[in-house]
Parts: structure tokens; sequence; C-alpha cells
DNA sequence: GCGAATATGTCAGCCCTGCTGGCGTTTTCG
DNA sequence: CGAAAACGCCAGCAGGGCTGACATATTCGC
């Protein structure tokens, strides 16, 4: 069978390749295979540079998350977090606790309802965090080069159309 | 923001929270938080699609970025995958076996260099391929909806401007 | 006041998917 | 022929998702 398709391979001298491997290849039209391909380097990229970061602090991506969103809305609940980041308890758990441990985010019984543990960045957590979207912001700033302000207001509204419905 | 205020003014009551925890919240002025979250929610829920899908066939997303590539280049080696997804041999080996394993991705010697595996698609492989980037690319049209073709060039300018440099 | 519901913490273990290092095979090429 | 290239595979490790179960403190409805 190999046998087979390297010959039939090698006979066309290059672009020939066995019949049921080719034959409706790319018939795939209306999908937007571009975008599909460029969103998936740019995220990757994106998360490259505070990942380099995180390497030598001993954190990881998930740490990057919930710094920065605590970062970002001060005081929020572990719920919050939660619903955030859509993953589960156990997940944050764990790196939650590592951040408290470590001194980069603290818990504070809620002044209302005492069962809740409102996060705060401390100095250091806020620290990181800005660490972290420095580079990200930086990438922005480079991608939106020679943009105007309405281009970059669509490709804002592309974000938000890319995200499900429902979010907060 | 006001929560932490609030939070401040009642901490006489309360256990009251260090000083080192608000002073200087949102000081981050030159930060662009908006587009780092806007893309990280957009991308989480780009790849949720596809996920749902994977989960059913056991499969994943390593396994989901291999079927692609390879659907969208029939004919790449092991190497030029390997560049593409910059990943190590390991970890897209467990994979790619799988893969191939499963009937999804055949290899085929090089025609001209024998040592190479030139990978395609089996039918069923770019079944795959192409059910997973539907809804990907059904997201993609919603979330252009609207927009008009420059609009949809200033996306896809951005999308590489954010990836890094050296492409392929 | 008491029991249910809520918000959270935690233990134990599983899976996927990155990573490193090392070794072996086939094939190409100087 | 021997080095180098392209690849396959084994073993092991880490991060970060997941589930299920169980413990705690606190709030709240009755």
């Amino acid at each position: 069978m190999t046998k087979a398709n390297e010959t039939v391979a090698r006979q066309a001298a290059e672009k020939r390749i066995p019949d049921a491997l080719h034959e409706d290849a790319m018939v795939c039209d209306g999908i937007d295979f571009e975008i599909i391909e460029a969103f998936f380097f740019a995220y990757r990229d994106f998360i490259s540079d505070p990942d380099a970061i995180l390497e030598s602090s001993g954190f990881g991506r998930a740490h990057h998350r919930v710094v920065h969103f605590v970062n970002r809305e001060p005081g929020m609940t572990v719920a919050d977090l939660l619903d955030t980041l859509k993953i589960t308890k156990q997940s944050l758990a764990r790196v939650l606790k590592q951040l408290v441990d470590s001194g980069y985010i603290q818990q504070v019984a809620g002044p209302e309802d005492r069962r809740q543990r409102k996060l705060y960045p401390t100095r250091s957590g806020r620290a990181l965090a800005l660490a972290l979207a420095e580079p990200q912001s930086r990438r922005i700033k480079r991608a939106f080069q020679g943009m105007s302000a309405d281009d970059r207001r669509v490709v804002t509204r592309f974000l938000s159309g890319m995200q499900n419905a429902g979010h907060d």
C-alpha cells in the first residue's frame, strides 16, 4: 500500500499524492482558515512574553490570569474570579494559594458577608501584574501602528464579537 | 475601584486591609487592559467550540492543531509541523501517533528524501479538520457582522501585527 | 434557634500536553 | 565509510485543567 503510494508519488515527480489523500482537498470553501490561523499565531505569541517572565518567577499562566484580574478589580471574591476565568474551584485554589503564600495577593474576609474572601493585590502583586501586562500592551500598540481610532474600534468590536454572548 | 474604597472606609471595624493593598491601585495607565482581556476572552471562547467536539472523540487541542495544519498543507513533513507549531518533537510525536493510529493522518515516505515522512490527512482527517474549523469560522463570520471589507482587512492586519516577526 | 444554603478550603487522583534527555533507525551526503 | 539529518520511541517531569468528596464558617429563611 505504502509502496504503491510511493510509486505514485514519484511518478508525477512532485505534486502527485495518493488518491484517497487528495481528491477533494480544499473543498472546504466557506471556511475562513486565514483568520483561524492568524488568531492562533497571534494569541500564541501574545502570551509568550508573559510566559517568559513567569518562568523565572516559578509561576505559570494560571497565576498570570489570577494576578491580572485581581489587580484589575481589587476586592473581587473567589466566586467572582471563578466566574471570570471559567475554571473550577480546585484549579483556582492551587494557584491562588501559591500567590497568597508568596505575598502577591491578600485575602480579606468580606465586610458584609464574612464567608467571602475578598482578594486584593499586594504591592508586589500589582508590580507583577503590571510587569506582565506591559509587554502585551506594547505588542498591542505595535499591532495598532498606523491605525486610526476607528480602526482600533473595529478591532475591539471584532474581539467582542468573538466572545460568547453572556460574559461579564 | 469604588469597592476597594468602601472596604477601606470600613476597615476600622474589620480585619483592616493592610495599607499596601489599596493606595495606588490602577496607577497603571499606559496599559491597554481592555484589549488584553478582550483578547483573552475571545480566544478562550474561540477554542471552546472545537474543544467540545474533540472531547467526545477523545482528542485534545493538540490533535486539533495537527489535523488542522496537515489538512491545510498536505504533504508537509514532521519538521515543517514542528516549526509551525513551535513545540518539541516528543510533544508532537504523541498526538501524531494517535492520529495516525486512528486513521486521521497518513504518513508517506518523502519521494525525494526518503527520511522524511510527508503527512496527509485521510478522508476522515479532512472531515474532522472541517468539523473543527466550521464553528470557528462561523464565530468569525459572526464577529465580522456588519463590517466592511476594509474593516476585515484591519482585523487581519491587527492579527498579523500581534504575531512575532519571523513567522511562516 | 435551627437547619439549609452559601462561600470557601482541601485532599486525592486523573488527563492532556507541554518539556528534557537519551537512544536507535533509516537515509542522505561529503 | 562515517557524519549528519529526519524521524520514532522510551522514560520521566511539570503545569494546569478536571471530578468527587468532605470540612468549615457564615448567612438566612422559617
